[in-house]
RNA sequence: GGUCCUGUGGUGCAGUUUGGAGUGCACGCCGGCCUGUCAAGCCGGAGGUCGCGGGUUCAAAUCCCGUCAGGACCGCCA
């Protein structure tokens, strides 16, 4: 139907005859003789100069016959690639009617997500949304190209599983055979993919979808992509260089835009930087002590300043506890007090109990440090020197100090350390809601420089412990212990350290593997240490243990989450952006109008009866 | 389960604080004019259950209560 796109015409295809196909994006009337109409495709589109006769309006689909020429000098429009040429002598096929559009789909004209969704086979014909499928189909495929290169083999697993009670709430889905009887649908695939490496897959990958009953938030769906990798034989470090190839392939094939579909040469454009020397690797505790967060964003410098030292036998006791973790805020000084109060009530909701700031002065005429702050007049000149010394803080700077238990201060001033941040180009790095007031903005413009990676590694095998007081994994419950730390597995399970790393990007948690446990013995111990008797653990796992008495090679993973990654190349805030049907925060499918209630003949069929109304919550 | 923000012609907003006639802006839509525009321009027109329900009041888009929907966040997400 069609012998090129709108938006690959150029001037050296004057005097061709061509026949393109797309949707009517404007029209311009002069009067009966002449009008203008922008033709879209996903390529872009081009200008067609047409009888002023001719019906076409907004959205239209259109098959358009006619000469590529020039446009009279002086009338070339230099915004759009196809600027210098026009489609001249049009014959006009109307393929398709359309209803007024429910929204414009100019990138300029802001439209409400709700309708969005609804409309959304409207909604992905804007450029941005083609951008985002077409960046996200060019991650997928270097994903599988790296994995493949790497000699990993692609193996689906079922989607219909067994529930596995641990972790995040499964979706059910009643079996019609076996009345009463349920499958979940797999939040991940670990264990299937375990249960490859005992079959000796060695080298599995899948581009996994997964399925999460869990609230949905800007980062997260019900259902969602993952790039899932394990192998055997391999160290944790094996896998991360495994994981790095391909992440690193995927982001250059999706920053290297050949331009919205229009064939190009891969190599013409400008090569893309990798990452000189590799991915920076950070303990879990490092990261926690420098910047607060498991998940650190390193676009933003400034690491936590430890005042531990300086309070450890003060009489202050508003900074006297077991750690005290500060933050310098560059020029902070000048912030109203109200903004101080503010940060103030931020920290206490994080948990701290309070929070002290200090404003640096210029320095006395005897070279003194000289602080601002209600807690000043109990500090001595020598302590004044050490907290400006360890914050590196100068005349202008705020310092912010939380003193508690060394994890809470971290995580406290971590999120200040991010709330308050700004990025180079003067973005604000922190949470949306806390500095944008939920206000939409556009993608920005994502460059390699832009994207911090780091690994974060040796995390503890168990956070917390759970209401009847046992541990509670950290990652999950076939994670390898640390081999350092097994010995004290039983006796002091809270500083084992796990053979788990997560790989971070921007500040997002991006993925997050593990070195697993092939020795039944050393997984049915863990089963112990959580809690989980004998006759539960071989009731939930019972055949995971049974594969690993089998003979299991030695073997770990990791999982990319594919929808975060795209999201962060295409500099969208939400991974509903780069999802061609998402689902809306309570759930549902404006589009569709799911969830929906069943006939009465498709339960009695399943063997199900209703409690309470339908579409209420539990 | 909780906190916060939003809901006004098809779309995006203002109006709500301090109650007084569905008032306003921009886009879109329909019609007219217009042969070089490009988010065309000019003129005219149509289009409203102010999310829904209740309350206060002489009078409610506006104040109060409830509820629904969308969004951000906390909890949750091994």
């Amino acid at each position: 139907m069609r012998t090129h796109l709108c938006g690959e015409l150029r001037a050296e295809h004057a005097g061709e005859t061509v026949k393109l196909c797309g949707w009517v994006a404007h029209r311009r009337e002069h009067g009966e003789h002449l009008a203008f109409v922008d033709l879209r495709d996903r390529s872009g589109v081009v200008q067609c100069v047409l009888d002023g006769s001719v019906e076409a309006r907004s959205e239209w689909v259109l098959q358009v016959e006619g000469q590529v020429r020039r446009r009279p000098a002086g009338s070339e429009n230099s915004d759009i690639p196809t600027g210098e040429v026009e489609l001249a002598q049009c014959e006009v096929t109307v393929l398709s009617k359309a209803e007024t559009p429910p929204f414009g789909l100019d990138e300029r004209v802001a439209a409400d997500e709700h309708a969005r969704l609804r409309y959304r086979y409207v909604d992905l014909r804007r450029k941005r949304m083609q951008d985002n499928l077409r960046m996200r189909s060019r991650v997928l495929q270097a994903l599988r190209e790296s994995m493949l290169r790497q000699g990993f083999c692609e193996v689906e697993t079922p989607l219909l599983w067994t529930p596995t009670p641990e972790g995040a709430r499964e979706f059910a889905v009643p079996s019609r055979l076996r009345r009463g009887e349920f499958y979940v649908l797999p939040q991940s695939p670990q264990i299937a993919k375990q249960l490859l490496m005992v079959g000796g897959i060695d080298r599995y990958f899948q581009v996994a979808r997964c399925l999460r009953d869990e609230d949905l938030r800007s980062d997260r769906q019900f259902e969602f992509t993952q790039l899932d990798i394990e192998a055997s034989f391999v160290s944790a470090s094996d896998v991360r260089d495994a994981v790095a190839d391909a992440v690193l392939a995927a982001m250059r094939a999706a920053l290297d835009d050949p331009g919205a579909g229009v064939p190009h040469d891969p190599g013409a454009g400008a090569p893309l930087a990798g990452i000189p020397g590799g991915i920076e690797v950070l303990s879990w505790h490092d990261a926690m002590d420098r910047y607060g967060s498991d998940k650190p964003d390193l676009r933003i410098g400034r690491p936590l300043a430890d005042w531990t030292e300086v309070f450890a036998r003060s009489e202050v006791r508003a900074l006297s506890a077991p750690a005290c973790k500060a933050l310098c805020i560059p020029g902070g000084a000048n912030l109203s007090r109200a903004r101080l109060d503010a940060l103030v009530d931020r920290a206490k909701a994080l948990g701290a109990a309070g929070l002290a700031w200090f404003r640096v002065g210029e320095r006395d005429p005897a070279g003194k440090a000289v602080l601002d702050s209600p807690l000043d007049k109990f500090l001595t000149d020598d302590q004044r020197e050490a907290i400006v010394g360890e914050a590196a803080a100068a005349p202008g700077d705020l310092l912010l100090a939380v003193a508690s238990e060394w994890r809470l201060a971290c995580e406290v001033m971590g999120a200040l350390r991010v709330e308050t941040a700004s990025l180079p180009d003067g973005t604000p790095a922190g949470s949306p809601a806390a500095l944008r007031g939920g206000m939409p903005t556009a993608a920005r413009a994502v460059t390699p420089g832009s994207l911090a990676y780091c690994w974060v590694v040796d995390f503890p095998l168990f956070d917390g412990v759970d209401e009847e007081g046992m541990p509670v994994p950290a990652h999950h419950p076939f994670t390898m212990p640390h081999p350092e730390d097994i010995e004290r597995l039983s006796s002091d399970p809270a500083s084992v350290r796990a053979l788990a790393y997560d790989l971070v990007l921007n500040g997002w948690e991006l993925g997050s593997g593990s070195i697993r446990v092939h020795d039944p013995d050393l997984q049915a111990s863990i089963f112990d240490v959580l809690g989980i008797s004998e006759q539960d653990a071989e009731s939930r796992f019972g055949f995971l243990l049974r594969a690993l008495r089998s003979g299991a090679p030695p073997h770990g993973g990791f999982a990319v989450g594919v929808d975060r990654f795209v999201a962060l190349l295409a500099g969208e805030e939400s991974i509903r952006e780069v999802i061609a049907f998402p689902k809306t925060q309570s759930g549902g499918d404006p589009l569709t109008d799911a969830p929906k209630p069943l006939d009465a003949r498709v339960l009695a069929e399943l063997g199900l009866a209703l409690r309470g109304e339908p579409g209420s919550g539990n």
